[in-house]
RNA sequence: GGCGCGUUGGUCAAGCGGUUAAGACUCCGGCCUUUCACGCCGGCAACACGGGUUCGAUUCCCGUACGCGUCACCA
């Protein structure tokens, strides 16, 4: 490309408003940093009515993964962090992936030898000097002292080469709105290769390229880069472009020395929903995870994050990942959710172990939705309705409810003639019968409710109440299973 | 090893020279109650360390320790 080219690509660059980009590279599957480095460069952009673009970073050919891509894309759109430009739709300032994009990285790079801003490398790649440890020695930029001579006969000879930057004398300040002013010295900064032997540009290179072309005004990454940072720097300053503003992440933690990662088992995004989390309480609780808003409320759509986002709030220091935090989000989601939505959502795991048509999966999802943490907790939970438990009589003993096996028993005598006189089988009129059965009675409801609850579900703990076990199961099974708790509890 | 960055309860975190150092999660009590859960009330628990600066430091500066990052033809 040349640089007429060059500069009309220039002049296309969006000006006067936010953008943002997303620029994960497709070696993996999403993880929950890289899903909140997205979500806060969506954030940024949305809250002031910008753009908010993905870019895909495949220069490196050997790292491709298959199917890595089409989980990027899936998980940002579950989440619903939709991008304005991107490879998939387009946008004005593409292609927007990187392999694509070979001719202008070249150009550019054409365009830095000849401002003296890179060199031509002949030193072959270096070699993993497996000095153990420590002490890794920086490349000493002989290449960058080769006069014209010398390039033009290794050029002539064929000799392969990289583009390495040339890294001038002085030191480097940059801004970076969460972690402040930093400054360097150049002398620490290596000549790092630009453009590789295969055409293809380096992250240190591209990023650079293509933050400028396609107009980002806030550059939203892993605090990781923070240390080459100076090095682009130093190329916007080649070029004579303006630098973006920097917004470094410290990184999502599994413990206080480990990131997150794959590799140690650590939950992707997509593990988490396979593990019973909804999105809207995973993006709300990684939003949170190294970001405070300032005040005391902790629960945020993704539309109230976009209103009351700010990078001010985002924390220097690294965040641990806490599963009990992200289950207290998850259950006050699934509470405060419709309970239609939630019915259609719990349907498939109530059916893992209830098989019976006979009972209301709505009954059901309404007693589930109060107490459960995260969907996976259903089936376990609803696991008596089909068949009654193998349950023994000490589950009716219980101090607090002042019950015990005698007591139970003449509880079941009295509810069983009680309920089979009932008109009407619903939740309100057992409620009714029940009730008044234990003033009759004149002991207190949980006396009678025990016994009637432990007899029709086998076990110590349900979700519900015995009314609501009883309305569920229906007339029918609630009296075959209150006569065999009966018997069971002798003549 | 050089350079850079970080360090408030077990975890997330507010704080931005003077506070009884918020709040949330976890945990522990209690209340409510038809089990559990929810809800409500209460409790345990923190400024890494050492020097400065200052009338006064969690807040500012320097150092130490510890941790992380980076020093790839990976991003």
């Amino acid at each position: 490309m040349h640089n007429t080219q060059l500069t009309q690509l220039e002049s296309q660059i969006p000006t006067g408003q936010v953008r943002t980009r997303f620029a994960p590279s497709p070696t993996g599957y999403m993880h929950v940093g890289n899903l909140r480095t997205a979500l806060y460069a969506y954030l940024i952009a949305k809250g002031q009515n910008g753009k908010y673009l993905l870019r895909i970073e495949d220069t490196d050919q050997n790292r491709q993964v298959e199917g890595a891509e089409a989980a990027i894309y899936k998980t940002l759109a579950d989440c619903g962090l939709i991008h304005d430009e991107g490879p998939d739709i387009g946008g004005p300032v593409g292609p927007y992936i990187q392999s694509q994009r070979r001719d202008i990285y070249a150009g550019y790079a054409n365009l830095l030898l000849e401002r003296g801003g890179g060199y031509r490398c002949f030193c072959g790649k270096r070699d993993e000097e497996e000095s153990d440890e420590k002490a890794v020695a920086k490349y000493d930029g002989r290449c960058g002292r080769l006069s014209q001579e010398e390039i033009q006969a290794k050029l002539e000879a064929g000799e392969p080469y990289v583009i390495r930057q040339r890294i001038p004398a002085g030191t480097t300040s940059f801004s970076d709105v969460v972690f402040g002013e930093i400054t360097v010295d150049n002398a620490d900064l290596d000549d790092g290769v630009l453009m590789k032997t295969d055409g293809l540009p380096t992250y240190n290179f591209a990023n650079v390229i293509d933050d400028h072309l396609m107009g980002i005004t806030h550059v939203v990454r892993g605090s990781e880069y923070l240390s080459s940072t100076p090095k682009y720097n130093l190329l916007y300053k080649a070029f004579g472009w303006d630098v973006p503003v920097y917004v470094h992440c410290a990184p999502v933690m599994r413990d206080a020395t480990h990131k997150m990662s794959k590799r140690h088992g650590d939950p992707s995004y997509e593990d988490l929903i396979a593990m019973g989390y909804l999105t809207d309480a995973v993006l709300n609780y990684v939003a949170l995870l190294g970001w405070s808003p300032g005040g005391e409320e902790e629960m945020f759509s993704l539309g109230a994050l976009t209103r009351v986002f700010d990078i001010k709030g985002i924390s220097k220091s690294p965040a641990i990942f806490d599963m009990d935090k992200l289950k207290h989000f998850n259950s006050a989601y699934i509470r405060a959710m419709e309970p239609a939505a939630f019915h259609e959502l719990a349907l498939p795991y109530i059916r893992e172990t209830v098989k019976s048509e006979a009972y209301d999966t709505r009954a059901i999802a309404e007693v589930l939705q109060q107490r459960c943490e995260t969907l996976l907790d259903i089936p376990e939970k609803v696991d008596f309705l089909d068949a009654l438990p193998d349950y023994g009589t000490e589950l009716y003993v219980n101090k607090k409810s002042k019950t015990d096996e005698d007591i139970s028993k003449q509880m079941l005598d009295a509810a069983i003639p009680a309920l089979e006189g009932m008109a009407h089988w619903n939740r309100e009129a057992i409620h009714e019968t029940l009730i008044s059965l234990a003033q009759s009675l004149e002991v207190k409801n949980a006396t009678l409710m025990w016994p009637v609850r432990i007899a029709v579900a086998g076990k110590l703990v349900t979700p519900g109440g015995a009314v609501e076990l009883c309305a569920i199961l229906g007339r029918k099974e609630t009296l075959k299973r209150l006569r065999f708790g009966r018997e069971k509890l002798g003549a």
